[in-house]
DNA sequence: CTGTTAGCGCGTTCAA
DNA sequence: TTGAACGCGCTAACAG
């Protein structure tokens, strides 16, 4: 049963290979009757066209491919929910390839993907790139491609993000409205376009307020004991510390533990806000304060405008630079009263 | 520069077209300096070769699938992380799918990678799925596949799970040991193999404990509202309930709400564990005990299995049946002790 | 409306 | 050691 082609059918049928061909696809060139009784056998022994043939024919396979730097965390999880979701709609395959936030895998996958194998790529690139080259050759290659999240400025490839900065720089104001004074910022290390908009934002919000001179910034990375004891010994060496905004989630749970070894209230003694998706934020001890990205919609409208490219059609110019706005969800950890 | 292919790289070297393909494998009945020639060339013009031609052609796709429910969930992401290093390490590329829980999707992406998309299959089977036909026939088509978490029993098809019904038994059995007397069972409706060996393992516990006539099942779904209702009316309506069994991580979060809203201290009034593979578990109020499946694991030895099927090696006994244990990680959620 | 023919790009005969 | 030729299964151009 591995082998049923339309050859198969055809001697099956009495037919040509292409007559069978057509009636498969629909042609409107073949008698209605004929294409039935194709169609009927077809479907009885559950023929499925041999997929590499078709793609070498056509040079389209169908498929598209999502580059991400993690798969275990919400944010990218919900990304590729959109993207499967208007894949499968328009009949597409979803690739996944994970970085793991390491240039050299992320340029190994791009070169794996540059003969034909997929019709587009999405990529958000990992924090450790730091060359562009095979960002640019690929593009340069004319595959269709889309950046998400985290994108290289410098290509003119359609963008689609959050407003990183806007987000900030709410989340900061939020902390200075309800009380704070002096707020550190809690980044993620590498040369991430998020990480440079997000501190954009937190720095504005500071000089808003005329607090520029208690700019703090922590530098971390993806090991959390390195974090836990970075974040420790700043927050004994600055008392005066009073609230945290944390570029990513990874940070403001390690803030959480080490906020508990130190004894320090949140929100009493020091007041916790950070980027997340984790739906369980509510339920943190205190509930965690986020901003929470629009991932699954981010997801959505890179694949669609992906698709748009790979269909030949127009972009229209706001589509170059697709900005879908976060929500702040204001939770106990930035609450202004003290905890019954 | 999109068509680079052999024919290309032939007449620029002055070869034929079978002797640079020769060359590009490392036949060994290629001239070691005429091999350096076409590499070299192959490297400056970052030649790949067209993959739906070699698939064609040795009918193999380097491709395998992962057919999973959802992916905003931890368990599923991390199975595919453990899937993805596998098959990158071996040079395959990963397509994903998700059913959202709908056997109709489930049935028509199976459909879709039956003639040669893929070399093989790993599949979590959704829970409303009650007909097992279309699995059958996938692997009556002898293409490879293999079942994990959540299985199908009555296919000869490798399996690789984790111990849900000793897991489950110690999740009920650690309740009874910190006091509680009637410990309810919250299960995810739909004839799911994990569902029914959990409840076993909560039976058994019942019975080692003689507590059989205090078995209490409620059966919740996919929706939140629902399942909180459901939850807070039989709280409402059980007051003796000392200690909730979560089949899922949702359920767990439910119930949390919950308790929360019916002003119920956990642990001190109820005590509750959960299935749930989310880090942050332990920063919950109050740190959820969590059954913590190896997810990780689970999608590195599904792929490994699946691959030697693919290569033809010959299983071991075992590796028809692979059950990985959880672990159970006791957290305050379950503790015996008042909350300072 | 249907059939014949010619590739898509690659790997693998068979021949030199 | 190299080259010429064939065919994987499908689609599309060209006939009739």
């Amino acid at each position: 049963m591995e082998n049923l082609n339309l050859k198969k059918l055809a001697e099956e049928l009495n037919l040509s290979i292409s007559t069978v061909s057509r009636a498969l696809r629909d042609s409107h060139e073949i008698g209605e009757q004929t294409k039935q009784r194709v169609k009927a056998l077809a479907k009885k022994l559950g023929f499925q066209p041999n997929p590499h043939a078709s793609s070498l024919r056509k040079n389209k396979s169908k498929t598209i491919a999502v580059i991400v730097p993690e798969i275990e965390n919400n944010f990218f999880s919900q990304v590729i929910n959109g993207v499967e979701e208007v894949a499968q709609k328009k009949g597409y395959h979803v690739l996944i390839y994970l970085t793991h936030e390491d240039q050299g895998r992320e340029i190994d996958i791009l070169r794996l993907l540059r003969n034909g194998r997929v019709d587009g790529v999405m990529i958000s690139v990992s924090n450790t790139t730091t060359s562009f080259e095979h960002l640019k050759a690929y593009k340069d290659a004319d595959v269709p491609l889309v950046f998400f999240d985290r994108i290289y400025e410098n290509l003119d490839v359609p963008r689609i993000t959050t407003d990183d900065t806007e987000a900030a720089y709410k989340a900061t104001e939020h902390l200075f409205k309800m009380g704070c004074k002096r707020v550190a910022y809690l980044s993620m290390s590498g040369n991430l376009s998020i990480s440079s908009r997000r501190k954009r934002g937190y720095k504005r919000a500071l000089e808003k307020y005329s607090l520029a001179e208690n700019e703090l910034t922590v530098e971390c990375n993806m090991n959390d004991d390195e974090n836990r004891k970075k974040i420790s010994l700043f927050l004994q060496q600055n008392k005066a510390v009073d609230g945290i905004f944390a570029a990513v989630e990874k940070l403001a749970v390690n803030s959480y533990q080490v906020c508990h070894d130190l004894k320090l209230n949140i929100p009493n003694d020091i007041k916790v806000v950070s980027f997340s998706n984790l739906a369980a934020a509510a339920l943190f001890d205190p509930p965690l304060s986020a901003i929470v990205q629009p991932a699954y919609e981010i997801g959505k409208e890179a694949t669609t405008i992906l698709f748009k490219i790979i269909d030949d059609k127009v972009l229209l110019p706001t589509e170059n630079n697709v900005i879908i706005p976060s929500i702040l969800v204001e939770r106990k950890s930035t609450s202004r009263q003290p905890r019954q």
